[in-house]
DNA sequence: CGGTATCCCGGGTGATACTG
DNA sequence: CAGTATCACCCGGGATACCG
């Protein structure tokens, strides 16, 4: 099952390492958040909206170690901790951009084609 | 909790109902596989190492009811149904192209990121 | 071939409490 | 402030069987 590389599909494609490690929607957020400016963690955890401290932390730890974002924590009291942008996050940060940019430009495409998706399938459902 | 709309962040923007929707990498595989050429169910099965009839079914519903791709049925004996992408699905797919290049060329970046970061929290296991 | 339907399990997630 | 620890839950996802 992990044996394969016979294509860009394979288990062992970079591309599936980065979509393992990066794909989804919190990561993607932390991403975009850190990469306008440095935050602190309970900054961060304001301004993404729904996220857990805990699933944050994950998040943050799991950035951190892919080399895309810096903590750095300052011996005051109480500690603050810091988290910034790599030059490697922001390479990505800045395609994240493009996919915002892209969406803003597209949610209306998107909501449309889904209330005719939603609507054709209710209609399916009264003939049951 | 749904009722904010004071920020990029917030539930209601439009990034977070893309990514709500696309951002897992099932979805990605899927649109990057349908946007070279059309295929039919099992030959993304196939194609798309490790993933289940199950989750491809409902990843593919999901980028359907989105207008990202088009499903067509063939009326022949057994049914051939055949999975395409949309304009709007190839404009996305473009992006996750970029991506691909990216994940390629900063691979060995991560890789040597996550080996170093890994080395020195076993370090501090060591001291507990 | 291209799916649904059903069962079932593991771990991801949230809530809560505690610590340096 | 910035986390860790613990627990309980629930549902995403695999396995299997069956349908048009």
């Amino acid at each position: 099952m992990t044996r394969d590389s016979r294509g860009p599909f394979a288990a062992t494609c970079p591309t599936r390492h980065l979509l393992d490690q990066i794909a989804d929607k919190w990561s993607m957020l932390a991403l975009i958040a850190i990469d306008s400016a440095p935050r602190r963690f309970n900054a961060l955890k304001r301004e993404i909206e729904g996220i857990s401290q805990k699933v944050l932390t994950q998040t943050l730890r799991r950035l951190e170690r892919n080399g895309l974002i810096s903590r750095s924590v300052a011996p005051t009291v109480p500690v603050s901790v810091t988290y910034a942008i790599t030059p490697l996050g922001h390479s990505l940060a800045v395609m994240m951009e493009t996919m915002r940019t892209w969406s803003i430009a597209n949610i209306d495409s998107i909501l449309a084609a889904q209330s005719c998706y939603d609507h054709s399938r209710s209609e399916a459902q009264s003939l049951k």
